[in-house]
DNA sequence: GGGTCGGGCTAAATCGTTTTAGCATGCTAG
DNA sequence: CTAGCATGCTAAAACGATTTAGCCCGACCC
């Protein structure tokens, strides 16, 4: 454990960054070189190779002109350790198994590359399985995956039942698990980032809409709402205050469902009768599908009506205004969840914590903007 | 080769559709039940157990009651082969890298989905690579999956120089390298679609943006471009064309400022003085900043000019109004991708294609509409 | 000169499979 | 009576590393 070795991922980046690829001009001899190789060149024994490129602590007794000599003809010969044989040897794969509805889906998508980032800097890789929110496909890629020896896992919006065999780490998880640790965002911050903004601009009357009953975020962000809301003084209105139906999978539902929603209950806001000089939406797209319903009614954003929106998808930015939201870092939230999981690995008996909080931020474009007259 | 065994993916399908876990009450004991073990358990050798498991062809020796006693014993014990193990002795790993510049970014994160599919669908696995294009990360990379044995390579939107070890397919690639098949967007057909659909809508004077010079899919777009045009009997005007700078990594620009660049060539556009009533972009996210730029020079869109994207990003469908535009079937592009290395390592003699072209599709929605007058 | 110690290595077991080669046993044919 | 041949299995050698337990040799000590 407390050795440095050839496996440990930082002595393979290291290596790796020497450039320990074989010589630019020699064309690959057809077989790739095994240790084996490397000793009968030397007319040593594989157990002296292994010690010396593993740098294990057994080689102290290798004297340093062997060493160099082991490593020079490595370097010559293009020596590679094959991995597959090493993580059969040391029952270490140095990979984790990621599951999640489907890559191309923003949101997965989004946290998956940051967990590609903090995986890959730890010399760590990962096998992807996407599920399409089928729950019988959970089970097979999860015994798939095992199979294969992952040494844990990552959860991407995937609901599951059952602990778990292996270490884990999930975000968006809908449930608590035992063991399970799982990276959610602060709600707090986030009700009390975007109402604070709408209160120093002069808003007093709000209208929301409320996710799907459902998602686990909805709960919980609404709450962190209603005490936002207490704190800086606003009153909400039930009648300004609209449960979105979405879909029974939460975030699962198509962008395009999502948008016509907004401009649905943008409209039905409207026709409540209640004034209200501005929207904090559930997410992106029901923002914007409201934007929508708001300027085709003839009102002028931000002008009439501010609007906030929750995630910053991609297309917030080019709205026309362009849409003032509360940003989930998803990239942050899947580094944290690797980097978390990495831990766990790393220390197998200790505590992990239940939950990470991520701190959203607010990011403020056109959409919002001073609260005419009464507010 | 032609035996079915419990190695082939395919058998590896049936038996997880089997459910071939555990049963439910019993927990998990400790440590995973070997082979060995479940030889031992039924007094029989281990030769004879993965004989069975596998449906080897020798197992037709084995009179069937055994090899129910066999199957029946492992489905009680609940024994999975380990794959480490396994590849190790067999040389396969049914897996593949997939290198690539980040996921978040759009065209990736959709192409990796179509792989996703394909892959998992055919028993693969796959591990992921991002070099936030920084060449000489591919050659590391390139070094760790080879390490890792992967059988093969899929490359989106990579640019290498040197043939490689490894049965290859690129999506996206810049140049033509020897024994990797390109999957490509058929450009002529692309051309075609917008062009001869804004000639129906009466369009004369059509304005385009290039791609920058740097980015592989520039020049046969635009050469697909003025075959096109001359085909349905459109002249191009040369001051109604301009080159996009955007970086030199091609697609890898970020999406604010393939943005903002459309608002500033939509300007320009307008500078020219020359007439035009529509505009063929290089891609959605130039179109939509030039869209920002004519609405705001009071053109109203589609009715004074109208746009025509390409690539349909999620927020094209968003904007207001939304984009017509050439989509560019990503999912799909990665799914043949995938399939086509498949191909290349079932059958490795074999000649392959130089490339596969892909279809694009004409997503008509409400920025274009008919040419006024002159048009 | 015998015992001990350290230096410099190596033999062999191991990880969990697959696969080749072949061993008993019993039956049949000649 | 014996060769030949199924039948039903198994021993053992891979695959390519890591790692434990020593081996051999010379120097040193007393």
């Amino acid at each position: 454990m407390n050795s440095v070795n050839f496996l440990d991922p930082a002595v393979r980046k290291m290596s790796a960054a020497r450039g320990t690829s074989p010589p630019r001009g020699e064309p690959n001899t057809g077989k790739p070189v095994r240790l084996k190789d490397v000793a009968a060149h030397l007319g040593l024994s594989p157990t002296t190779v292994s010690l010396v490129m593993n740098r294990s602590p057994a080689a102290k007794g290798i004297p340093p002109e062997t060493q160099e000599r082991v490593r020079a003809a490595a370097e010559e010969l293009g020596y590679r350790p094959n991995f597959i044989a090493r993580s059969l040897r040391r029952q270490r794969t140095f990979a984790v198994g990621v599951l999640l509805p489907e890559i191309s889906e923003g949101y997965a998508a989004g946290v998956l590359g940051g967990i590609e980032d903090q995986l890959l800097q730890e010399g760590y890789f990962y096998l992807v399985a996407g599920h399409h929110s089928k729950p019988d496909l959970f089970d097979d890629y999860l015994q798939l995956l095992t199979e294969r020896s992952v040494e844990g896992l990552i959860l991407v919006n995937t609901p599951i039942e059952d602990a778990l065999a292996l270490p884990a780490v999930a975000v968006a998880g809908h449930r608590d698990i035992e063991g399970v640790t799982n990276v959610v965002i602060d709600h707090e911050m986030a009700a009390r980032l975007a109402l604070a903004h709408l209160a120093e601009l002069g808003h007093r009357r709000i209208a929301f809409f409320k996710g799907h009953v459902h998602s686990a975020d909805t709960e919980s962000r609404w709450q962190a709402i209603v005490a936002a809301s207490a704190d800086v003084g606003l009153e909400i209105d039930p009648r300004l205050t609209l449960q979105l139906s979405g879909d029974p999978a939460g975030e699962e539902f198509s962008p395009e469902e999502g948008y016509r929603e907004g401009d649905v209950f943008g409209r039905k806001l409207l026709e409540v009768g209640a004034p209200f000089s501005a929207l904090f939406a559930f997410n992106d797209v029901s923002a914007i599908g409201a934007m929508r319903a708001f300027s085709e009614s003839g009102l002028r954003i931000p002008d009439d009506v501010s609007v906030v929106g929750f995630d910053d998808i991609l297309s917030a930015a080019f709205q026309n205004p362009s849409l003032t939201t509360v940003r989930q870092p998803l990239h942050e939230m899947g580094r944290r969840a690797a980097a978390e999981l990495l831990r766990k690995l790393a220390a197998p008996g200790e505590e992990s914590p239940p939950a990470i909080t991520i701190e959203p931020e607010l990011v403020v474009r056109d959409s919002t903007g001073p609260a005419r007259g009464g507010g």
